[in-house]
RNA sequence: UGGGGCGUCGUCAAGCGGUAAGACACAGGAUUUUGGUUCCUGCAUUCGGAGGUUCGAAUCCUCCCGCCCCAGCCA
């Protein structure tokens, strides 16, 4: 595998890292982990993880697992898991004989909670979830302790082992650390370890009924695999000195230290796994890999290249300020990756009939096009041309305004790799008055060349021969919401952009589209990029998704008038 | 309200006591058979605010203001 590692800006992280190597600490080691839960799709904040973690580790010739995070069967399937895993393979990233299962330290977990009794740091705990939350306290009282806080060592390991066993209904006991009922940091108030829940795991099956929870499994977790710097959000700086807490007591050497950054937000999209998973089961777009969708998945199938993703996560930093990241920057690099590799075609979208009526009926000929303008070793393909064409309808204005540089009445414009082309007549459908066929005559001495007189003809417009066209389905996508941060909205949906699929089944592309490698990228010339669908693009009928539109900077000079 | 965290250009983000990097966005201009690309140019006398320390402060101190997180048997 390539190096899919950006060149990396310095941050406060690798600033803590390279401290620790500098004082000797973890023997000079570099282990972290990406610990996502397998019940959702990974998504672009993700992304911003995994770079990360799976960044230091390369640079640091460190390792980093992949750990699925899997303690609580609710939710959790091993479909996740299995798109987890392509998702961040596809992203570039590789973890070797790596992958963990928090499930698979279930065993080993209990014993740590049985020797967390045994100090006496742990007791079974049997209020009602309501009585634990009642005595929680609040954020200016302190709670109150439960009555069942000083058990007996025999007795909690007794209680313990026979939750284990499933003598008590869901509820009836939870394993609670013995920290401090009036901490400040309501995380510290004696929280809970585990809990029963009869709920079939999908990887034990039904072989436990008592779960660890996060806080509890995490922390042991990077522990047991001697993870050196374990990075987690923000959200779980406050459950630190709890990490911090069970290690201390359960952990002898190379302790893992929990380090925390900020995620990540983007612009016009919601990044929060209840909301993604509300989109998708209600059906407000395809699936998890909709291309409208910010999982990796999605930007797969929206044709994003891997290595755009990689260039915005080294772009956007690491840091603990909260954030939201222009969209702009996310299509900055994909634009960037793509404008440097995908090959140049041309595709008509909404097409517009031309007949060129001084060009010989039936005659067809051959121009020859670079596929990319800038880099003549990506070579040439031959592209048909013949006496009825389709051009956009949007290269055709009755009355164009100023600077509009295309086709008007009485004007000329350039055929991109081919004639110049000068306007004759309209035809118009009687009853709406819209225009349906363009009559033009061409200039044969402007075979790809310029005109012999000299006379300036700025307009260049892309087309496609009517013969030889090739029909495609064009899906143009839009951001998925209208404002900028729909996830700050508890009405969210409120927000969705009702644009943000347009089908356009009638196009006509260039007949070298006629096979359009599922998954492939290319640039439709003066429109934008575009990627064969990888599900539903067939040889002879190939459906396009719009990756992103060009940069235009004509609407903004048509919108000044 | 108790605790934890954060405030540097429209958006990200460097800066770690020596006089505000870079990227995106935006605005001009050049080149162009993509109104694309590329290339120039401009874009924070100022770092949430007010005091203080210092020859010198975005960086240190004090107070104030604002925003985010925590009261799941979720992660």
């Amino acid at each position: 595998m390539t190096d899919p590692t950006p060149p990396a800006a310095t941050d406060f992280i690798r600033d803590i890292i390279d401290e620790d190597l500098r004082a000797g600490r973890h023997a000079g080691r570099v282990a972290t982990r990406f610990p996502p839960e397998p019940n959702g799709y990974i998504h672009i904040g993700h992304a911003k993880s995994v770079c990360l973690n799976f960044g230091l580790a390369r640079q640091y010739g460190g390792t980093c697992n992949l750990r699925l995070d899997d303690t609580d069967p609710a939710g959790e399937s091993m479909e996740f898991v299995e798109s987890i895993i392509r998702d961040i393979h596809w992203l570039g990233f590789d973890w070797e004989d790596r992958l963990f299962y928090a499930s698979d330290y279930f065993e080993k977990l209990f014993a740590f909670a049985v020797e967390l009794i045994k100090k006496g740091d742990a007791y079974v705990c049997s209020l009602s979830p309501d009585e634990i939350r009642e005595r929680r306290g609040s954020f200016t009282e302190p709670g109150r302790e439960s009555p069942y806080r000083n058990r007996s060592v025999e007795e909690n390991l007794d209680l313990f082992e026979r939750m284990r066993a499933g003598e008590f209904a869901d509820g009836a006991h939870v394993l609670r650390a013995r920290i401090d009922m009036a901490a400040p940091n309501i995380v510290l108030r004696d929280p809970i370890l585990y809990r029963i829940k009869r709920e079939p795991h999908y990887r034990t099956g039904t072989q436990w009924v008592i779960y660890p929870m996060y806080d509890f499994a995490h922390c042991l977790s990077d522990a047991l695999e001697g993870i050196t710097h374990s990075i987690c959000t923000l959200e779980f700086e406050n459950n630190r000195p709890l990490y911090d807490w069970i290690v201390e007591r359960l952990i002898a050497a190379n302790r893992p230290k929990q380090i925390e950054f900020a995620r990540l937000s983007v612009s016009y999209t919601v990044l929060s796994k209840r909301r993604l998973i509300q989109l998708v089961q209600e059906g407000h777009v395809r699936g998890w890999d909709d291309p409208r969708m910010p999982t990796v998945s999605g930007m797969r199938r929206r044709g994003f290249p891997a290595e755009a993703i990689r260039n915005f996560c080294a772009e956007i930093g690491v840091a603990k300020n909260d954030n939201l990241v222009d969209m702009a920057l996310l299509e900055h690099c994909v634009r960037d990756g793509l404008n440097e590799r995908a090959p140049r075609a041309m595709c008509v979208l909404r097409p517009l009939k031309v007949v060129i009526d001084n060009y010989p009926e039936g005659q067809t000929e051959e121009f020859d096009c670079a596929n990319h303008p800038q880099r003549p070793e990506m070579g040439m393909r031959k592209v048909p041309f013949s006496r009825v064409l389709y051009i956009e309808r949007e290269d055709f204005m009755e009355a164009p305004p100023r600077k509009y540089n295309r086709l008007g009445p009485g004007r000329e414009v350039r055929l991109r790799n081919a004639y110049i082309i000068k306007f004759a007549s309209l035809v118009k459908d009687e009853k709406t008055g819209e225009v349906t066929e363009l009559h033009c005559t061409y200039d044969p001495a402007t075979r790809n060349a310029p005109p012999a007189d000299g006379r300036k003809v700025p307009g260049v417009i892309h087309w496609v021969s009517a013969a030889h066209a090739v029909p495609a389905e064009v899906r143009l996508y839009d951001r998925l919401f209208t404002i900028e941060d729909p996830g700050s909205e508890e009405d969210f949906l409120q927000y969705l952009n009702p644009q943000s699929l347009e089908s356009l089944p009638a196009c006509y592309a260039e007949p070298g589209l006629q096979n359009a490698e599922p998954g492939s990228a290319y640039q439709f010339e003066r429109v934008g990029y575009f990627c064969a669908d990888e599900k539903e693009s067939q040889s002879g009928r190939p459906v396009f998704n719009r990756v992103v539109p060009l940069r235009d900077s004509w609407t903004k000079i048509a919108g000044k008038g």
